[in-house]
DNA sequence: CTGTTAGCGCCTTCAA
DNA sequence: TTGAAGGCGCTAACAG
């Protein structure tokens, strides 16, 4: 333990101790090009010596822009966030950014406060996965830093989106069913206010006018993404007159609670019940003959929010007055990819 | 898009836009007692009139300590730590600091660059699950932030240790299993340069000496706490020519694994052999009839992190030089639960 | 209660 | 190639 309460070593110190001044110090340690080599070993050997340890936040006070990425997802428990955290933390850290994760527990609230305080430590820029009811004191904060939506988006935000199809990836997944046999499938997604929730609903409405079958209100159930709502919405939906005799689950969450209120009624899956889920957790190939799903790309999507990202801030950089290069937002989706099994 | 980049409002602008100095602006943002409740509240309405934001890094600067906190884990993806990171994120949201999160991937190289940049950034604390072969470097480093190890601990860093009471916890595993009339019994763990891998496996060890069983070399196996490793220690020990009648997979990581290994080989749960594992994600009570396990109380253990960081960071800042304050290291471990399912 | 003054550690002109 | 001077935004010590 003791932590030695010794001041830390400044470029002045090193200075001191060469003999020289610390602007050349400064320049050295950054490899500066107007600085003999013979000065700038010099001044690295001292460095290391005395112990020398950088200090951000000076740098970023006389920069006005910090070395940190924030990030903002509703939780990283989920499957999805936490895989993307892996992949944005490994593509940041080569390039020198640090991450600063915020988790918003989908409160707007707590959203707003995160963001603040990523602003005021003046990020270099965001990914979020904004929450349904975004505040405009969020927005606001946000049209001043580069940001990218990842995954999921918000109206107000005017900004780089990330984005999955989410509707054709859910029509793949009742075509699939459909061609099985199915025409009674019900369907268990995120709340309408998420731009998620909206779109995976609208695949599975379009597909059924596609094929012409009739919406059923009850065959069509949203709301939190969470396992508690899909234990929920999932018993609802099993204790009808006429279940359905297929289901999608459009996140892996509430696949979770899903299955416990299937498993709970000992229904036989797929004899009795079919059953596709979001998103593809290590797990799913495991349970029973492995769970039918859609599997998204996530390790691509993370890298190309990173990129879009690092763009922009490059951009920004560059010429910060100029508003001209919204060419970086050609908004291709990413597809998804129907990984067929047992319970289908 | 289009950033406004207009400079930001610092608390001078506002100190000339009232009339009055800036020291004065700075203690009415913070509540300073000494400050009149009338100028108060005038500044802080300016304040937001103007669109004032903090500069956090300006205010490290002045203070030497920021608010940030490093947490330095293995991976997010394993449910144990994104878990720690909900509990983490919200005690110290609620105290005003934010988290840095660095993932090592078990490479003692990235772990030493987070720990550094960490350490540039002057954080305030530090909870950190090492890696195996932990850096002399890092272990310097670490020497002047306040640090807590949590769950993993290795023996050169002398800081707090929040940790579980591993051995035990196996051991009554292994009872559970013995009283089932089991004997030949496999272990399938994290690798021995691990603190857990080494805890773990003296468990096992202790078990089978107490109840008069010889070690068999075969049935111990050590490795990456990954999936893959797993998946090979699992498939080694069904090839026996007498394989185990029951396995302990001390890792939910290498249980995803070893799990796979058994469904390819069409052996009966808990027929054939019998499974209990380590830390409780939420598919084990979905999988068959439910996998037994060991359950962490990785709230709590999470929560004692954060209080006992958040005491040393207090400690710290009272008294910088006095190094006396050991007391806080009673390190009780945690104990884990045996949740007994199907698969025992 | 408030203003003055003086840094915190670094970077960036401008000169030399 | 290097040095001198000034400022980034904020806090703290000391006056008043």
């Amino acid at each position: 333990m003791r932590n030695e309460h010794v001041k830390d070593v400044t470029i002045k110190d090193i200075a001191q101790h060469l003999g020289i001044s610390h602007p050349t110090v400064s320049r050295a340690l950054r490899d500066h090009p107007s600085i003999r080599a013979e000065t700038r070993l010099a001044v690295k050997e001292a460095a290391r010596q005395l112990g020398y340890i950088a200090n951000s936040g000076a740098r970023t006070l006389s920069r006005t822009r910090s070395e940190l990425i924030g990030v903002i997802f509703p939780d990283v428990q989920n499957d999805f966030y936490s895989r993307t955290m892996s992949t944005l933390a490994s593509m940041f850290l080569e390039r020198g950014f640090k991450l600063v994760l915020a988790t918003s527990e989908d409160s707007a609230e707590t959203e707003f406060k995160h963001i603040q305080s990523l602003r005021e430590a003046r990020v270099a820029g965001v990914i979020i996965a904004p929450t349904a009811n975004l505040k405009n004191e969020s927005v606001e904060l946000l049209r001043s830093i580069p940001t990218v939506q990842l995954l999921r988006s918000h109206p107000l935000l005017e900004c780089s989106i990330i984005k999955l199809d989410e509707r054709s990836g859910i029509a793949t997944a009742m075509e699939h069913l459909i061609e099985k046999g199915h025409s009674r499938i019900g369907f268990i997604g995120g709340s309408g206010t998420l731009s998620t929730g909206v779109d995976r609903a609208a695949g599975y409405i379009d597909a059924l006018q596609g094929h012409g079958i009739p919406l059923m209100r009850a065959l069509l159930r949203q709301g939190p993404p969470r396992p508690h709502f899909g234990y929920q919405a999932m018993s609802d939906m099993l204790s009808m007159k006429a279940p359905p005799s297929a289901v999608v689950m459009a996140s892996s969450e509430l696949t979770l609670g899903g299955i416990e209120a299937i498993q709970e009624r000992k229904i036989s899956v797929p004899a009795d019940l079919a059953l596709i889920a979001y998103h593809d957790p290590a797990w799913f190939k495991l349970w029973g003959a492995g769970i039918t799903c859609l599997r998204l790309p996530i390790e691509q999507m993370a890298a190309a929010a990173a990129m879009r990202l690092l763009n922009q801030i490059l951009a920004d950089a560059k010429s910060p007055m100029c508003a001209g290069s919204e060419t970086l937002d050609a908004d291709t989706p990413f597809a998804s990819q129907l990984v067929v099994r047992g319970t289908t």
